[in-house]
Formats: structure tokens, sequence, C-alpha cells
DNA sequence: ATCTTAGATGCAAATAACTTGCAACTGAAG
DNA sequence: CTTCAGTTGCAAGTTATTTGCATCTAAGAT
């Protein structure tokens, strides 16, 4: 997976540095969608001194490239995963956690081209909610 | 239409400001979907001196009370419309662009709870393309 | 193994899009 | 026309991310 990666990355011309592989590394360990941030403090350990803005700029470029996945939720700060193929979440409004879906829930008919004099080139989709142990807190505990 | 609008503001316990009901005008004299700063830049006419700060805590309000509907598209900032009903929309990524769809295309089956032991309270859908003019200028001039 | 250099990084400063603190102001209930 | 909680303007702060630039380094050429 982690070498399946890198090579995806080297295939297109670019380097394969110290921070990028561990980047790719701390990404492709983890099932979580993490923020550049996460991504940060989780590197420190296998490569110090790996400045935020490069974790950005690869982060980015990574994404770019198809070769992870990046999400918004609109709140806080845009998330990072592993998973690149076309995919929809559930995201937690209590703890933030977010769940991939397995199938893509978005019906859009062939007709929309003519309807909205439109071409429809990619989407995105986002559901929110509560998970399981969030909804149990609900009513419990603040947060109505 | 904007009568309306202030009404279910004021009935709600809030104070019908000058700045409040330029602003509500403003969105409600045009079905585009605008941004904050674009909004402040039209209520110059017919208030000036409206603070940009006011402009944004304003519109705030409006969308959490639902009076009016707010969308992110990820990219630049936040926009605003008057429209405050669940809809979503279609979003040119060359010229900016929005049109709204008159049918939700998304279907969430109800089994979507126990498989993700999660329970959905609302989701957001945009797509992304080109309309059509922008399609016929694509090729032709820059941006491939 | 060493050279070469376009591409990559670190750091600090800049930016975009908001948000907030606070003193001054003002609708609207009485 | 008084009262005062709700609003506003302004400046400063915050968050998330980007950029300029001098320095550094992977990896192909020698």
């Amino acid at each position: 997976m982690v070498e399946h990666l890198k090579q995806r990355f080297r295939e297109r011309g670019y380097r394969l540095t110290r921070q990028r592989e561990a980047i790719i590394e701390v990404l492709a360990g983890t099932g979580e969608h993490l923020t550049a941030e996460e991504v940060h403090q989780r590197v420190q350990s296998i490569c110090p001194e790996l400045n935020l803005a490069t974790v950005y700029r690869n982060l980015n470029l990574l994404a770019e490239q198809k070769i992870i996945g990046k999400v918004d939720f609109g709140d806080g700060p845009a998330r990072f995963e592993a998973r690149s193929e076309h995919h929809h979440h559930l995201y937690c409004l209590r703890c933030g956690r977010v769940v991939d879906l397995l199938h893509c829930p978005v019906h859009l008919d062939e007709k929309i081209s003519e309807t909205y004099r439109f071409r429809v080139t990619g989407h995105q989709f986002e559901a929110y909610g509560y998970c399981m142990g969030c909804e149990l807190l609900n009513g419990k505990v603040g947060k109505p």
C-alpha cells in the first residue's frame, strides 16, 4: 500500500523525499481522515523538523494527483485520507468522526445536462448527523 | 418577498435595523448567490457605512434562522441566497455561476442508519462542471 | 563517486475569510 | 420620552492555508 503510493508518486516525475515518504506513511497507515495539522504532528516521530508548510504543499500535491483524497466539511480544516477513489462520508456533528460510505447515493439523471444546460463533471456529497455513541450522549449531556 | 422575510425576522424577536433591511433587500432582490463581500458592496448604495463585520453577523444570523440559505463550494468564500428551502446546486468551475437544482438527486435508503450505526440529520450536495457558455469556451481559450 | 541542477524544503511573512471585544448607539416596549 | 437589551462600527484577533526566497537535496548525467 505504502510502496504503491510512493510508486505512483514517482511515476509522475516527482522526487521522493524523506518528508514525502513520511507523509505518505502516516496517511497510508491509518483509515482516519486527518487534518494537515494532525499529519504534521504524527509525522514528527519519523521525520522531525518537517515543516507544516511542507505538509500542506505535499498533501495538496498528492490530492491533486489523486493519490490521496481530500474532504472539506465546511466547518474546521480540510481532511486528507489514503483512499482516493470517488466516495462520500457521514460526518458526526458532535465528535467529528468520519465514516466512509460504501455506495454513492447520488443519482443524477442523464437529462440534467439539457435541463440545466450544464455539463456535470463531478460532485461532492457529505451527510451529517450523529454516530451511535454521540446519539446516546445527546440529551444527556449539554448540546441538545 | 422582502416584507415576508423582514416579517419572519421580526417574529423571532430580532430588531429590524436599517442595516438588516438593506441586507435583506439586496438578497431578496436577486436570484444570485452572493458572497458577504458582494452583499457589502451592493448594500453601500442604500446604506453606506454598513460595516462588513455587520454584514457577516447578519448573514450568518439569517442563515441560522433559516430565513436565507448559505452554501460553501470549498474554494472561495461562502455564498448566501434568498432561497432557504433544502436544495442543491450546479457550480461552474470556470465562471463561478451557480444554478439551483429543482430536485434533490440524493437517495439515502433507510437501512443506512443500521448499516453505518449513524443517524443522518442532513446532507449537502453540490455538483460541478461547466455551464454551456463556458463549455464552448473550453478548449478555445486557456484552461483545457 | 562526484557533479549538476531543477525541484523541494524551512522559515517567516502574507493572505483570505471570517470572528470577536468593546464602547457607543438605537429600535421598540413601556 | 425614557430605558436598556440588542446592534453596530471599528480595530484587533483568529484560523487555515499560501507564498517568497535563500538554502538544500534527490537523482540523472558524467
